[in-house]
DNA sequence: TGTACATCAGTGAACGCGCGTTCACTGATGTAC
DNA sequence: TGTACATCAGTGAACGCGCGTTCACTGATGTAC
C-alpha cells in the first residue's frame, strides 16, 4: 500500500504496519461506535499497547482524523477512478452509471469513512485545507470528466481550455453546476439512505438510484445510450 | 408556546419555562459545540442549576434528545406550512419553489437541528420510531401533496386514492419516487452547501439551488408557469 | 384566615467511568568503527 | 566479527478534565380543612 523502498530494515517494516493497524483499527471503532466516538485509549487497548505508544505514529488524536479523511478520500476516488476505467472512453452514458453506482456502492461499504467526510462536521475540528484538499479533488476527476465531455458533445461549445483541469473552480459555469447538481444527487439519495431517512419509505432504492441517474443522462442530452442494467450494489 | 389552560400555577408556569429553557439551551450548545458534545451538566451550569436538577424534567440524556429531535421536525414542518401556504393553492410552480425555498432557509437558520435530524446519526442513540414519525411526517405534507397534485395535472391520472395520506409508505410509486428525488435533490444540495463541500467551488450557491428547482418543475410538468423569482434566503 | 400536611424543584456529595496528553524511563533494534 | 553508542518503540504513572446518573436531603409552593 505504500512504496515499496529496496530495503526496509525490521524497524521500518513494523513502523509500517502498525501505523496501518492504528488507522484500520480507526475505522473499525468509527464504523461500530461512531466517528466522534474515535479514542486513542482505545484503540491502544485493542492493539494490546498502552496508549502514549499511539504518539509515536500521530502526533494527536486531530492528526489521525486528518490522516483517517485523506485516506478516506483516496478510496473513494480509487473506487470511482477503477469503475470509470471499466467502461469504454466514449461511452458517456456508461462511464456515468458507472462511477455514480460505485459512488453509492463505495458510501454503503465503508459507511464510517463516508460519514467522516460527507458526514456532519466534526465538532472541535477543521481539516487542514491543504492537507485534505488534494485527495478531495481526486474524487471528482471522473464525474467532471464525463460531464465536461457531455456537455462538449451535446454542442454547447465552450470547451476551449480543455484537457485537465485543477480544481473544480477553474471550470466554465455551465460544467461546474452540473457537477454539482449531479454530486448533490448522489449525495442526497445515498445519505438519506445511508442514515435512515427513506428506510421504511422505498422498497426498491437500488432502482429508485439508477431512474435518478437516467434523469441525469437526459439532462446532459447522452440519454439515447443504453443504461447498461448491471447490478448496481 | 404550550396549550393556555385556564389557570396555571406559578408552579406549572415555571416548570413549563424550566423546560423551554433546557431545550434552548440544549440547541444552542448543539449550534456551537456540535450535536454530540451536548451535556446536562453544561446545560444545568449555564442555567445555575446543578445537574440532577435536569432529570425533574426529562429522565435521562436520551429522552432530552428525543424531545429535540421532534420539536425540530414540528419546527421544519411549521417552516414549510407556513411558505406553502402563502402562495395561491393552483399555482403549484410557485408552492414549489416556496416549499423547497422554506426548506433551505430553515435548514441555514437551524443548522445543529438540520444534523440532529438529517445529519450523521448519533452514537449510541436509536430515535423511538413512533415518538418520532409522526412528527417527521408532517414535515413532509407540503411538498407531497405539491406534487401529487403535479403528477395529476400532469395527465399521468394514478389520482384515485386521493386525499389525506397517512404517511408516504401509502402513496402510489410513481409519487413516491418523486417526491424522494425532489427531498434528495434539496438535501443534497443543503448539505453539502451546509456541511462546507461547496464553499470553495460555489459562488451563487442561491441560484444553483434556484437552477436545480427550475428542472425539477419541468420533471414534473409544471414549469411553464412563473419562476416566482423572489430572494431566497 | 390560619394551620397541618403533601408535593416537588432543586441541592450537594458521591459513584464509576473514560478521555487526551505529558513525562521520565527501559529495553530492543540498528549503526559506526 | 565484535564492541560502543545512538535511535526510538513502547511502558507506567500521573495530570486534570468532564461526563451521566443515584441518593438522601432541604425548603419553597400549593392544598385541605
Amino acid at each position: 500500500m505504500s512504496e515499496t523502498s529496496p530495503t526496509l530494515s525490521r524497524r521500518e517494516r513494523n513502523r509500517i504496519n502498525t501505523a496501518a493497524e492504528i488507522k484500520d483499527r480507526a475505522r473499525a471503532q468509527m464504523e461500530s461506535e461512531g466517528v466522534a466516538a474515535l479514542s486513542l485509549r482505545a484503540i491502544a487497548r485493542e492493539m494490546g499497547m498502552t496508549a502514549p505508544a499511539i504518539y509515536r505514529y500521530f502526533p494527536s488524536r486531530n492528526d489521525l482524523v486528518t490522516a483517517l479523511i485523506v485516506d478516506s478520500y483516496h478510496s473513494l476516488a480509487d473506487a470511482l477512478n477503477e469503475a470509470d476505467a471499466s467502461v469504454a472512453r466514449d461511452d458517456l452514458t456508461g462511464r456515468l452509471f458507472a462511477i455514480t453506482r460505485a459512488y453509492r456502492a463505495w458510501a454503503f461499504a465503508h459507511r464510517a469513512e463516508y460519514s467522516l467526510i460527507f458526514g456532519t462536521p466534526i465538532i472541535g475540528y477543521h481539516a487542514p485545507y491543504e492537507v485534505t484538499k488534494p485527495a478531495a479533488n481526486r474524487a471528482t476527476v471522473p464525474l467532471v470528466d464525463v460531464i465536461m465531455k457531455a456537455m462538449r458533445r451535446a454542442g454547447a461549445g465552450p470547451g476551449q481550455n480543455s484537457g485537465v483541469y485543477s480544481g473544480l473552480s477553474a471550470l466554465e459555469d455551465d460544467v461546474r453546476h452540473a457537477v454539482i447538481a449531479a454530486w448533490a444527487t448522489m449525495h442526497g439519495l445515498v445519505s438519506l439512505e445511508l442514515f435512515g431517512h427513506a428506510e421504511k419509505i422505498e422498497a426498491s432504492p437500488d432502482a429508485l438510484y439508477d431512474a435518478e441517474i437516467v434523469w441525469l443522462t437526459r439532462r446532459l442530452g447522452i440519454e439515447t445510450q443504453s443504461p447498461n442494467n448491471g447490478n448496481s450494489l
